[in-house]
DNA sequence: TTCTAATGTCAGGCTGCCTGACATTCCTGT
DNA sequence: ACAGGAATGTCAGGCAGCCTGACATTAGAA
């Protein structure tokens, strides 16, 4: 009788993986320099006046050192450039170049077509639906639930 | 005007993380053994009468390897065991033990209480929709998204 | 000026996942 | 009957994404 309905954190996962492999996959088919989808998540918070590595962790949520990591990954693939903060001696601004932008506009465009094919499959109102539970802000897990 | 919206993969993650974390701290406030949403998924895909490891592979969608690390680590951690099969002398049957039924029985509570908590927050029909959005085969990623 | 906070970075560790490589054991077709 | 292919379980080694700890440097506040 299957009582088991698969668990949330599971399906969460199996979504994100079908993503994750559309993305990889497309990008690779393009020739282009591949970019994670967490590599892609930086893109996204990137402001265009450069943005510290600091920023970019409270941003993406994740630590300092993490985010230092997926920069210095990115940099060396040549899609970002840190440069010193002119108003500040302590700070390195992260910037795009040209083929960390065109990389990003790519990933951008494949996660929309991959979006859309979600929406064609269950539909655009569940697709929508989607986004808009998973919009809602996650924040903490309530303490209450032990 | 913030054109960038949030990337779906990115949101299942931050779900994710917020039920994992959600999990774990749970978990860990009751002093019971731990499980990961990883672990806990083992469980779920365990059938009563014993599985084999390349079986639970097969439902968890992982390769046989990592599914054996996991099955490993739940029998160091003393809530599976293996045990040989009569039927045939190549497989090793997964089954709970008394301590691994507990563990999932609490886990699994653990996490309607977090789906719970979900509704309450999005409201029970967003929740609802997105179960529903999420339980729709995922498959592979269409090659069509080149 | 001195003391605290913020920033960037290095080192090392964990988990979940993967591929490769094997030894065993079954099963099927000839 | 038996040879060869498929299934099973495992070991080994790798990679990505996270994390904590530890430091040096620089800004800023007291």
């Amino acid at each position: 009788m299957e009582s088991t309905r698969r668990s949330l954190p599971q399906l969460l996962t199996d979504a994100r993986r079908w993503f994750e492999d559309g993305l990889l996959s497309a990008m690779e088919a393009t020739g282009a320099t591949p970019v994670s989808p967490t590599q892609a998540q930086l893109f996204a918070v990137l402001d265009d006046h450069g943005t510290t590595v600091s920023e970019l962790a409270r941003r993406t949520g994740v630590t300092r050192q993490t985010a230092h990591q997926a920069v210095h990954g990115l940099v060396n693939a040549g899609l970002l450039v840190q440069l010193p903060d002119p108003s500040s001696a302590r700070r390195r601004l992260i910037r795009r170049t040209a083929e960390g932008e065109r990389a990003h506009r790519q990933a951008t465009a494949i996660l929309d077509r991959l979006e859309g094919q979600l929406a064609e499959r269950i539909g655009k109102g569940a697709a929508d639906a989607l986004r808009a539970a998973l919009e809602a802000p996650w924040g903490e897990p309530p303490a209450s639930a032990r």
